[in-house]
DNA sequence: CGTGCTCCTGTGATTAGATAACATATCGTT
DNA sequence: AACGATATGTTATCTAATCACAGGAGCACG
């Protein structure tokens, strides 16, 4: 398991490499990057947290490019759709994935302290909703799983 | 694992014996279930599924209390805290704990198609969460696990 | 007895988050 | 050129949550 948010790393090349593997993948499935789209999901590469709609479009805003709302929630809506970003329902926010590659049911480990995000990618064959949800009879469609805490980083310092 | 939302019971007795039992756990705690709290939470207790506050709101207006958004927050403020209620992240919206009994990090089911909701009590041992989390070295604080889908009585049904 | 303290309530105003509805544009296809 | 599908721009609206401040009930202590 990998959490790029907790440990230090080229940053720069995290935007880039994210940005360029995106745009890949969005030939190989037909999909339209457009302008609007890649700009939120550089803006939301370029840190390792959730920002919220109204915070994203204040940086669109600050580009000179459209700021209504929906235009925020259009792009978000395509990166979250197709797997490029996450909504972190804690915190009414959304963040850049971090792991591309393949589907995934993933685990956000929020850090009240720092407000950074890990994306945590567990064993499937273990996940304990899933189970839960099995036993129940109740056919999964979604699945959130947050933590919220402090993250090694802000309990070392503290 | 039980789950109540889903399987015929006798519901008037579902919300008398909530409130009693949260009526006891006030006493034995020395935590005053207020007009307001009590109310609050008999509404809750009165449907198997995540109510918003401003649902909450219209209902106490109904009864002619007071009416104001800070009204239901601080209920649901109390009950939240206490472990009396739940919050899902996934609707921003709440509902009653059906298992006062115990400490506990609940999963909960969360039909799209009848709206119920259903609170399971996992096998804490095995939450995948908490594996994840402290192979990062991430000290976890709370904890938000909610699966969307379609519940069996719906899937039978369709 | 009354002062101060703590906790709870009431209300107006504001901020944050999200969507509806409708008009316009762009691009590839036929 | 006409069409359909997809994406954009904008206004308005709705839902969710919090702030700030004033007032009240109950209790303890001097």
């Amino acid at each position: 398991m990998t959490d790029q948010a907790f440990e230090p790393h080229d940053h720069g090349a995290c935007i880039s490499d994210g940005v360029a593997a995106v745009e890949r993948i969005c030939v190989e499935r037909g999909l339209q990057l457009t302008k609007a789209r890649a700009r939120v999901l550089e803006i939301l590469l370029s840190e390792h947290r959730a920002m919220g709609a109204y915070e994203i479009l204040d940086v669109l805003r600050a580009d000179g490019l459209a700021s209504q709302p929906p235009v925020a929630y259009r792009a978000l809506e395509f990166l979250t759709k197709n797997g490029f970003a996450h909504r972190i329902e804690r915190l009414n926010a959304f963040i850049a994935c971090s792991h591309l590659d393949g589907a995934h049911a993933p685990v956000f480990l929020i850090c009240r302290v720092c407000n950074s995000v890990a994306e945590a990618q567990p064993d499937p064959a273990r996940s304990e909703v899933d189970r839960v949800a099995r036993s129940a009879g109740f056919a999964v469609e979604r699945v959130v799983r947050e933590a919220e805490g402090v993250c090694p980083n802000c309990a070392r310092a503290a």
